[in-house]
DNA sequence: TCTTGACCTCAAGTTTACTTGAGGAAGTAT
DNA sequence: ATACTTCCTCAAGTAAACTTGAGGTCAAGA
């Protein structure tokens, strides 16, 4: 394969420093195309290295591989993508990556507020105040922050 | 139940926006420690609610469930945490919140800088450069970002 | 007391993101 | 031609964080 043009698999995974195995599930979800030879055995494009590559970034900001495979599917189908499409598509996720960001230092603003009055369980408490639930992500109970019926607890200071 | 200090599981679960299984799998991983009346039942304190709370917010940044465990566990044994017991766990997860949000904002950075360049897979890149490498976390493939030998693509504008 | 709704335990299923292994075919170096 | 490495496809396993279901017990109101 050497001096080809295109990679084995073996070869993209030592240039993205993933595993073929993981390289042929990404395969299996959308997130490269790979053409394959007589033999059956997968060839990649050089491009597929910054796709791959792409994927890495995105996972480490949280992103979850359905995200990311939306976020691919605005590259072109037929060439390989360029320098603009790529700015287009990190434009893009730029975007969403600032809102985490920005959700993410709003709650820690509200649970400052909470430091003072070592709450976290009342109704008065900013971080259970509606407007953040609806835009929960990830992981956890399907009942959501805010979603709850009323939450009060009043004797706050551990007395009997 | 209704009046008396100790709270059922159902009880609790509508406190806290929870379902019955979640708080039951939480008791497991060793979240909750309620006590048990004679028939068997889970009879669960007032400040129960406060520390689930902790969980359910916990969570919302990202933290896993060990994560939590280990915070909760800086909570006193016998007696019900007060005001200033929440205080310093609340500023001890604040802390941890705080370099995660820093991460992912230098992260954000050099994303901007790539995307001047459209790279994302060279070996000039930022995102690519060690040092992150090894404050990685969460999901994803064994292998590192800045742990792969050698990536290098050069020709970055598509051009054949 | 009786009945219904809430609880109990334990086992198995679900999703995400992969890895591991078995059994076999293809590619490459000598 | 031989041998060794890499690759192929499935199927099954793993970890986290829960949910769902079966089969049975407990508690509270009429």
């Amino acid at each position: 394969m050497k001096g080809s043009d295109l990679l084995s698999i073996g070869e993209l995974a030592e240039r993205t420093g993933l595993t073929v195995s993981a390289i042929r599930f990404y395969e299996e979800k959308g997130l490269v195309h790979p053409l394959r030879n007589r033999g059956g055995q997968r060839r990649f494009m050089r491009a597929d290295i910054r796709r791959l590559s792409f994927v890495l970034v995105a996972q480490e900001f949280g992103f979850t591989i359905s995200d990311i495979a939306a976020q691919l599917a605005r590259l072109p189908e037929g060439r390989a993508p360029n320098k603009s499409d790529w700015t287009r598509i990190s434009r893009e996720f730029r975007k969403h990556l600032d809102e985490r960001i920005e959700r993410m230092s709003a709650l820690r603003d509200k649970l400052d507020s909470c430091i003072g009055c070592g709450c976290l369980s009342m109704k008065s408490c900013q971080l259970y105040n509606a407007g953040d639930a609806a835009s929960r992500h990830g992981r956890g109970p399907r009942y959501l922050l805010g979603d709850s019926p009323e939450i009060d607890e009043p004797d706050i200071s551990g007395r009997r």
